[in-house]
DNA sequence: CTGAAAGCGCTAACAA
DNA sequence: TTGTTAGCGCTTTCAG
C-alpha cells in the first residue's frame, strides 16, 4: 500500500482511506483519483489478513453444523448462506461437528482463533440445542434450531403453516373425508414426543381439517422411511379402508405410499390424492408428480446470514415460509 | 502471548517457540513446562490472523466449485474435504461461482486477499475446465475436472472401471444376451460427443461384454432423467424386445426403467436385471433395491485436500475407485 | 539456550 | 485536507 501512496504522491493514511472506501474523512477528489489510478496500475490488492489484524474484522463468517453432508439439509442451505455472504463481500467457512462436543469445541476455537466475525450455528433436524460456551459472547444466529439462555436469533421453517397449506390443498380439491395421515409426529424410541417438524405439521393439518369440520380418518404413527410408508398404506388397504387422500409427512413416505397404492392397482391422483412434505428431487421424479410442501433450505441459509450481517438482529424466532410445489398427485385436474 | 511469556519468566521468543510447537531450537524442559503452564492458566490461544500476517501461512484452504448446491455432487465432497482439512488442522472456505467467470475472479481474489494456503477447484460434472489466471501460481488441485497448461493434479472418479464392474456383475449373474443399455454416452445438443462420465462408463461396459463374447443388444442414447428412462424402456418393450438385463447410466434412468417395467407387469430382478450408476439415496429406496456403482464423493473431496496439503502432489490424474453397492436388482439370488 | 528488536501490511490517533 | 507515527499479535534474525 505504501507503494501506491508513494506513486500517488500521498501519505499512507490517505491511500488507506480511499482504498478502504471510507467516506468519513474528506479527501480531495484529485487525491482520490490519483490513488485509485496508482492502485490500478500496480495491481494493488489489500491484504485482508493485515487489515484483520489491525481492525479485528475479517469479513469472514463460519457456518457450523452437526452434519452438512447428509442430504437434504445440505447444499441449498450453504448456497443461500453463500449468496448472502457474497453480496456483503464476506466469505464463508464451513465446518461440521458430527455431533461430537469435542470436535465442536475444537472447531469453534479454530474459528475464533481466526477472528471470524460471526457464526451460523445450524442443525440438520430442527431441534433445541445447547450453544457451546465459547460462542456465548460471539455474534451468532441459530439455523434450524433454537437454544435457551441466548440472545441469538433463530431461523426456522414455518412448519405449522406448511401443515395448514397441505390440508387446505386437499380441502380445495374437494376432499371431505377419508383422509389418512402417514407418518404422524414421528414418535420413535429416541423421540417419544415426536419430532418437531412432525408435531408442527400435524398441528397445522389438524387445525385446518377441524376448522372445516372434516374428520381425519386416521393417523399412522411410524418412522419416515419409504418402507414405513409402504407398510402402513398396505396395512390400511388390507384393513379394508378406502382412503380418498393421504397426507404423507415426507416425500420418502410418499414414495412408499405410491408403491403400496400401485401394488393394489390404485392410481395416485385419480383414486387417491397424495400430498407430502419436503419437496425433494424425488417429488418431481415420481409419476404422477408429487405435490409437496418444500423445506425452504435456500432461504433459511440466506436469511440466517442476512440476520447475522445486517445487525438489526434482535433475539427471537424468524419463521421462513415453506413453498408448496403443486404437481399432479393432490387430485384430479 | 507476552503475558504468557512474562508469567513464565521467559522472553516472547521462547514462548513463541514452545507455543508454536517448534522443536528446532533447544529449549530447556523447565522453560517449556513453565510456558505451557502459564498458557493454560491464562487460557491463551494464539491469534492466527497475526501469525498469518507474519508467516503468510493461514492454515486455511478454499474449495471453489461451479455449483455446490445442486445434489448429488455436494455434501459428501465437502464432508470429505472437511475431514481431511480438519485432520491437518486446516479450515475450509467454501465458495461457488455458479459458472460465471466474473464471480469466479471475484471469489478467487477474495480468497487470495485472505491468504489461503491453497485451492481445491471443483466441477459439478466431470469435465475439462480453464483454470482462472489468478490461480496459475497458486497451489491448486482439481476435483472432478482437469485443465491443460497446469501442473495442478486432478482427482477423478474411475468411471471406466465402474463400467467394467457393472458389466461383470451382469455376466456373473449369468446374463449372456439381451443386455440393453439405457442412457449411453449422453449425447445431447450441448454435448455432441457425449458426457465424460457416459463415454468412460460405456467404454468399460463395452470392453467387458466384448471380452466375454456377449453382444450388447442395443444402446438407447437419450437424456439421463427419469422420463427418458421410462420412455426408452417402454419403446423397447413395445418394439417387442425381450430385454434380460438393463444397464442404466444413472439411477434416475433406472427409476424410469422401473416404472416402465412395472407398467408392463415385469418384475425387476426376476424378469429383468437392472444395474445402474451413482448409488444415490434413491437406489436404496427403490423396490427391489437398485444395484448401483457409486460416485465416491467423500473420497474425492478427501483425496483432493490430502493431495493439496501433503505436498507430494506431482501433476497428473488420481483415479478414485467407484464402489459397487450390491442390492437385489441385478438378478435373482 | 535465551532475549532484544525489527517488521509482516494495514489503520487510526493525533498533529500539522 | 493530509502526514507522522505507533501499534494489532506474532515470528525470527541476530547477538548474547
Amino acid at each position: 500500500m505504501s507503494d501506491v501512496a508513494r506513486r500517488a504522491g500521498v501519505s499512507p493514511t490517505t491511500a488507506s482511506f480511499v482504498l478502504a472506501g471510507r467516506r468519513d474523512m474528506r479527501i480531495s477528489g484529485d487525491a482520490e483519483e490519483r490513488v485509485r489510478q496508482a492502485a490500478r496500475e500496480l495491481g494493488y490488492r489489500p491484504n485482508l489478513t493485515a487489515r484483520g489484524l489491525r481492525t479485528s474484522v475479517t469479513r469472514t463468517i463460519a457456518l457450523i453444523s452437526d452434519t452438512i453432508a447428509t442430504t437434504p439439509f445440505a447444499g441449498e442451505v450453504i448456497h443461500g448462506a453463500l449468496d448472502a455472504a457474497g453480496a456483503r463481500e464476506h466469505v464463508l467457512f464451513v465446518a461440521e461437528t458430527e455431533g461430537d462436543p469435542q470436535t465442536e469445541t475444537r472447531l469453534v476455537e479454530g474459528m475464533l482463533d481466526r477472528q471470524v466475525d460471526g457464526f451460523v450455528y445450524a442443525a440438520m433436524y430442527t431441534r433445541e440445542v445447547r450453544l457451546p460456551p465459547a460462542l456465548h459472547d460471539a455474534k451468532v444466529v441459530l439455523l434450524n434450531c433454537w437454544a435457551r439462555d441466548t440472545r441469538a436469533p433463530s431461523v426456522l421453517p414455518d412448519e405449522v403453516n406448511a401443515g395448514r397449506d397441505a390440508a387446505r390443498l386437499l380441502l380445495d380439491a374437494g376432499q371431505l373425508g377419508g383422509v389418512h395421515v402417514v407418518g404422524g409426529r414421528h414418535v420413535t424410541r429416541a423421540t417419544p414426543e415426536g419430532v418437531w417438524a412432525g408435531v408442527e405439521r400435524m398441528r397445522g393439518i389438524e387445525e385446518v381439517f377441524a376448522g372445516a369440520g372434516v374428520r381425519v380418518a386416521g393417523v399412522a404413527e411410524c418412522d419416515w422411511q419409504p418402507e414405513d410408508g409402504h407398510r402402513e398404506v398396505l396395512r390400511l388397504l388390507d384393513a379394508g379402508a378406502v382412503p380418498r387422500a393421504l397426507v404423507c409427512l415426507n416425500d420418502r413416505l410418499a414414495l412408499g405410499a405410491y408403491q403400496a397404492l400401485q401394488d393394489k392397482g390404485l392410481r395416485v391422483g385419480d383414486d387417491v390424492a397424495v400430498v407430502s412434505f419436503d419437496d425433494s428431487d424425488l417429488a418431481g421424479w415420481l409419476r404422477p408428480g408429487l405435490t409437496s410442501v418444500g423445506l425452504p433450505h435456500y432461504r433459511l441459509g440466506r436469511t440466517a446470514v442476512e440476520l447475522l450481517l445486517d445487525d438489526d438482529a434482535g433475539p427471537g424466532v424468524r419463521h421462513v415460509p415453506m413453498p408448496v410445489a403443486l404437481r399432479a398427485s393432490h387430485g384430479p385436474q
